[in-house]
DNA sequence: TTGCTTTTGACAGTTACTCTCATTTCATGG
DNA sequence: CCATGAAATGAGAGTAACTGTCAAAAGCAA
């Protein structure tokens, strides 16, 4: 039988992970993404490199923790039944974000920035992103009683991660900023009108 | 006065770039993406490491050379002006995959296959359609009389490309299958008649 | 304490990528 | 055809992100 994760050595590992990120994220702002190496980190989260890789497994993984996508499932989860699909998450966005702490605010915000600089960074959180598809796409069709791999389902579902991600230059990371969150309500909106084109429309 | 670029060297160097890319793809089909080395591409298409950085920044560039974002914006443009946006990308999308010839058409596969084995090409492949996004925005804009960063446009051309994503499976690049060309064909549609979901529909 | 497992650190090795500098290769005006 | 300048190349040294191995140390159970 295996024990159940609870003793000092869960507590200590889970120290070192936020150690780890804390040093690194500061490090990162201070001199940005490529001149930190790996060696500062671990020198400045006091472990050795080879430890730094136990942890994560490339140095772009510090940055990448994506935390907000149950958040948004759960919160689509427990809006009304009636609502149409896209309606559903524009509400559920807007629940989230009423619900995230200034701290994390702050957190998220230095992240961004991280993000903004660097390229490759970028580019794997889109990846992310595109993997989020999968996840939208199974509540919705939840939601409509559909089986979870229906194809209308993830067609919604990517239209609505594209409309947002072009809604937001800086990427779904940016969410958290109240104007840019104005702008993705924008976006879903114009998507469920079937996207028109054109000043038009009161 | 700088002189047309059209001498000996030119020629050349488009030689040696085309000799790369093919050693290239052919020892990451043989041996796989990362259990090639750089020095052996350069090698087989004898040249230094030193010249094969010259002519591309990074190893993963030599797979990522999306050639036909230009032939689908031509193609748009190209459609009658009544036709509404989406349905004009459909067409255009349509028109574009018929030009196509069965020696490109074989490239795309091995590229293809390549993609789907790493992760990080993956990745970058993703931030190109991103970028793509802007592309495709220009030129419904355009269509459209509207200004070229117009809100509107971008949501549309993000819905679309996300849904495009979502439809295959494998990233647009798997769009050169005419069976996956007919499943995003189906995705554009649905976008067009306003996501409906479930079966209905004649 | 005595064993067992997990975590850690030290170290060596590979590889992508950068920089510098000397050499060669092409272009051009006489 | 030759001299001069510009561009392309090759060689080599250096950095840093990873990988793998192995022995020491730290938490855990009896």
């Amino acid at each position: 039988m295996t024990t159940l994760p609870t003793g000092l050595r869960e507590r200590k590992k889970a120290r070192t992970r936020a150690a780890i990120r804390e040093h690194a994220m500061r490090l990162f702002d201070e001199q940005g993404y490529a001149a930190t190496t790996v060696d500062q980190i671990a020198e400045a989260a006091d472990i050795s490199p080879s430890t730094f890789f136990r942890y994560f497994p490339t140095k772009e993984d510090v940055v990448l923790a994506d935390d907000y996508d149950p958040l948004v499932i759960e919160a689509v989860r427990a809006q009304p039944a009636d609502l149409p699909p896209i309606e559903a998450i524009r509400s559920a966005l807007r629940d989230v974000f009423r619900k995230v702490s200034p701290q994390e605010w702050e957190r998220e915000r230095a992240r961004q920035r991280v993000y903004l600089a660097v390229p490759e960074l970028r580019a794997r959180a889109m990846q992310q992103y595109a993997d989020s598809v999968d996840l939208v796409a199974g509540v919705v069709a939840e939601r409509a009683g559909l089986p979870p791999d229906d194809f209308g389902a993830r067609v919604l579902a990517g239209a609505v991660i594209g409309a947002a991600l072009a809604a937001l230059p800086d990427g779904i990371a940016s969410m958290l900023d109240p104007m840019d969150l104005k702008r993705l309500d924008r976006a879903l909106e114009l998507l469920g009108d079937g996207l028109p084109l054109g000043p038009g429309r009161g």
